[in-house]
DNA sequence: GACCGGTTCATACCCGAGTCGTGGTCCCCC
DNA sequence: GGGGGACCACGACTCGGGTATGAACCGGTC
């Protein structure tokens, strides 16, 4: 886990509780956005918590950049910060916390997000949801997955180690569509490749269903 | 998943069988070692069952050309073929079972390999294990991971979602040496390129515990 | 010493992967 | 009806991945 925030006495006591969960490694801190992009381009931890008042080009494009280097970012805010917060999960965060939060909660909360859940603090889902009524109306559907249901298809079938013309098969298009499918979430998921695209599907995407890898007809 | 055998009964009775697991589907059936070479490339099914009857040019050499298709060669033997047995499993296969084996059994052994592991019967592990003594002292650990500690190494970056540059880097090697070492631990794992190994690796060295993705140093 | 396997590296080659630009469709909004 | 903006599909192009081959060095075993 990579902890970001702007307060070190903060990144301190953050570090200070989750030591007495063994199971949730803090392997870095960051003061300011451009650190916590280097070390998460680095590092590549599972969970990246975030500071809303975090100095940088901006909470949701850092929350962007950092979910595109394949950690899952959950926010830490303090009171009066719902519209960033709104923003932020919009980006691609996967929870938010508030800097008040229990211990327990805390360590609970990144343990759900781990398990692939979001993780919103009760006192400010209200706004939330006023947010998102009052937003847009497609709604975009940036708090779960960014990618439309055909990337989303081609991503999957990635994830199993199919070839693009496996997948053109499977299908029923060309490679060529195949590729572009792949080419656009890759860059709306900041990956660079159809192997960091497996590893992220595979990750987020946590097995135990008896799925079949092979080019089977199903 | 393909089957491959010279007994047509056989093969239709293994049909029947795994026609009541509905996650293993059988795409094709072989008759001999060129059909099967010849399906195995073209339809890339995740699984070959193999018997030790099969016609050609031997069956360890058509374990390894099918292995070297990416698929994973599960043996089908009769009493008293121990010798072939081995050979083939040094050649690549992934398991063997007797042709005498229960419906569950069949079915319960294929998915285990479909998981990574390896399916041996216990009526042929007494004499596998003799031969592997009197065998090579090396021992060759084809029951775990055939990948020497480099080749290991090197997966795991990839597992990462590194490229070959990158890798060469950290372990302070060519970029030719890299792909060297890919090279040869997609062969023995059976796999096709760097996408499936990436899968592969992050599916044997399973999450859980409190892992860490990154390089994290400690 | 001969042999074998592992590691390292270079060169050359083929092919798949990924990018880019284009065109089509649908839907929403003015 | 005419933008505008998505998503989808596709072809041409460039580049990195993967293989083949050959070679050198080192550490073991026969």
């Amino acid at each position: 886990m990579l902890i970001c925030d702007d307060h070190e006495v903060l990144r301190t006591g953050l570090r200070a509780v989750l030591r007495w969960a063994p199971d949730l490694v803090v392997v870095a801190e960051a003061a300011d956005a451009d650190a916590a992009l280097t070390l998460a381009a680095e590092l590549r931890p599972e969970i990246t918590l975030v500071g809303l008042g975090t100095q940088g080009p901006g909470i949701p494009e850092l929350v962007r950049a950092l979910t595109a280097t394949g950690t899952r970012v959950v926010l830490l805010g303090e009171a009066g910060s719902g519209g960033d917060m709104v923003e932020a999960l919009r980006a691609g965060a996967r929870g938010y916390v508030h800097t008040t939060v229990s211990s327990e909660r805390l360590v609970d909360g990144v343990r759900a997000v781990l398990r692939g859940e979001t993780l919103l603090d009760a006192t400010v889902t209200g706004e939330l949801l006023h947010h998102l009524d009052g937003g847009r109306p497609g709604g975009e559907a940036a708090d779960r997955n960014p990618l439309t249901a055909r990337q989303q298809a081609v991503s999957e079938l990635v994830a199993e180690g199919l070839t693009n013309a496996e997948i053109a098969a499977r299908l029923q298009v060309s490679r060529a569509t195949v590729k572009g499918h792949i080419t656009v979430a890759l860059r709306r998921l900041g990956l660079r490749d159809r192997t960091q695209l497996a590893i992220h599907v595979n990750r987020v995407t946590r097995p135990g269903d008896g799925r079949q890898v092979g080019p089977a007809n199903g």
